[in-house]
DNA sequence: CGCTTGATTGATGCCATTCAACATGGGTGG
DNA sequence: CCACCCATGTTGAATGGCATCAATCAAGCG
């Protein structure tokens, strides 16, 4: 989100690293009342509290790595990170993005079935997957919460593959920006900062970082978008661009 | 696209065109212990029976539509489905395969997210939506139910994505054809019967229909897999099918 | 200042698409 | 039963879009 990307990447090193904070106050909580707590009253909350803490991670660390055992899960409290899976030979592809107050991790599973990692500093309330699972179990409006932010997930999801089947370069991008400018809020004048690199956006889209490079330089030729140094955008033409994510 | 398809496509009437048939006996249902409504015991298993009816549907024809208010949702008994979304030009994608015991439908939300359609004859066990989603939040065993199948779906589209993304036409059919083994169960000779048309596992792969068959052409050439009639296929090789699939 | 990392631009080649012709086979009616 | 039809699937040739390889540019930083 911010500028602090440079000291990103770090060598992917594992969760021992992130910083671990005491049990914090949840009737303060940022994503209080977005997160999937929502619906626990003031004690329930406090008993859940109990089970985690925090725990600050920089951008670039992984939290959780693809096909590990699932030993925990978390609320994202400020930040946003990617979920990722890889073919054998390296090729990554992300399959998701989430913001503050998403859930992360696999609940009721054996095994983490693709890695997290930050693509900012973030800040997560983690908990043993164990008793997560358990005290989601005794908590019914929780469980209920999780399931229909699962529900959004699978549609989001479902919704993307449509993107990633049958749309072109052209389409993948300019639907990228628009889905961009929806989650990322602008400055005074409209410039949104991207939250992820030209390689991490060929990552989602199934691309090449050049073919990424290429049609936003395009698109800029074209007047559609301005780009500001690295990761600025400003919508210029959102009709336009919206034409060509129908896509192909 | 299928052949009964001409009577499908009338306008969106929805389910009208099934036929509906009285209520049944779910202790002898034959996906008891696999659908949501396992964990129920038999009074609730009855009550929510009363909430709900049996539909037959043929082939070709479309229970559900996408963008369309979600004013129903339905178990699996029998039969193979399809999940689709499309361009506005008409491209489709398909996002997921169902089979018996299997959940269709989206509880708690307005719309349905992508249309559903049969591949094969099929019957199902529907419900209206709202009454369903009134008795789910009245049964947390069948909400714990629905949200594991629900984290197992998005699990299995989270990977399906890498296969769009990131794989060549070779790998894309080897994967199917290696998913499509673990799904349908083969007859005496190994022989599995594919519920998918080349068209639509074109739409499931993101490929068109040539390349399909022909990938599945020079597998058989190879010696990988043999071809029965137009929707058989016996995998001789399935090591060998494996390292195709790793894709790319 | 060089050094490093990320992004852009250019040249070339390959693989999937496209357009087109042809094969197969299941179903129908004479 | 056979001739015919139509839907589905296969095969071929040509095109083009994206990947690949590679050079250059732009920033940030010691």
């Amino acid at each position: 989100m911010d500028s602090q990307f440079d000291l990103a990447q770090t060598a992917p090193t594992s969760i021992a690293v992130g910083r671990t904070c005491g049990a914090h106050d949840c009737d303060r909580c940022d994503v209080r009342d977005r997160a999937i707590c929502a619906d626990l009253d003031s004690s329930q909350r406090a008993s859940l509290n109990r089970l985690g803490r925090r725990l600050t991670v920089k951008a670039g660390q992984t939290v959780m790595w693809e096909g590990e055992e699932s030993t925990l899960v978390a609320n994202v409290i400020d930040g946003t990170l990617k979920l990722s899976t890889s073919t054998g030979d390296g090729r990554e592809q992300i399959v998701g993005v989430v913001y503050a107050s998403d859930f992360i991790g696999r609940p009721f599973g054996a095994r983490t079935p693709h890695s997290v990692t930050a693509l900012t500093d973030a800040r997560l309330c983690l908990y043993p997957r164990g008793a997560f699972d358990g005290f989601a179990r005794e908590h019914p409006a929780l469980e209920h919460r999780l399931l229909r932010r699962t529900l959004d997930d699978l549609d989001r999801t479902r919704s993307w593959m449509l993107l990633l089947g049958r749309k072109n370069a052209r389409g993948k991008v300019a639907t990228f920006l628009l889905d961009m400018q929806r989650r990322v809020r602008a400055d005074g004048k409209g410039v949104i900062e991207l939250p992820l690199s030209r390689q991490q956006i060929a990552d989602v889209l199934g691309l090449t970082i050049e073919t990424v490079s290429r049609q936003m330089s395009e698109m800029k030729r074209m007047g559609v978008i301005v780009l500001h140094r690295r990761r600025g955008v400003c919508i210029v033409d959102a009709p336009w661009l919206e034409s060509m994510a129908e896509g192909d």
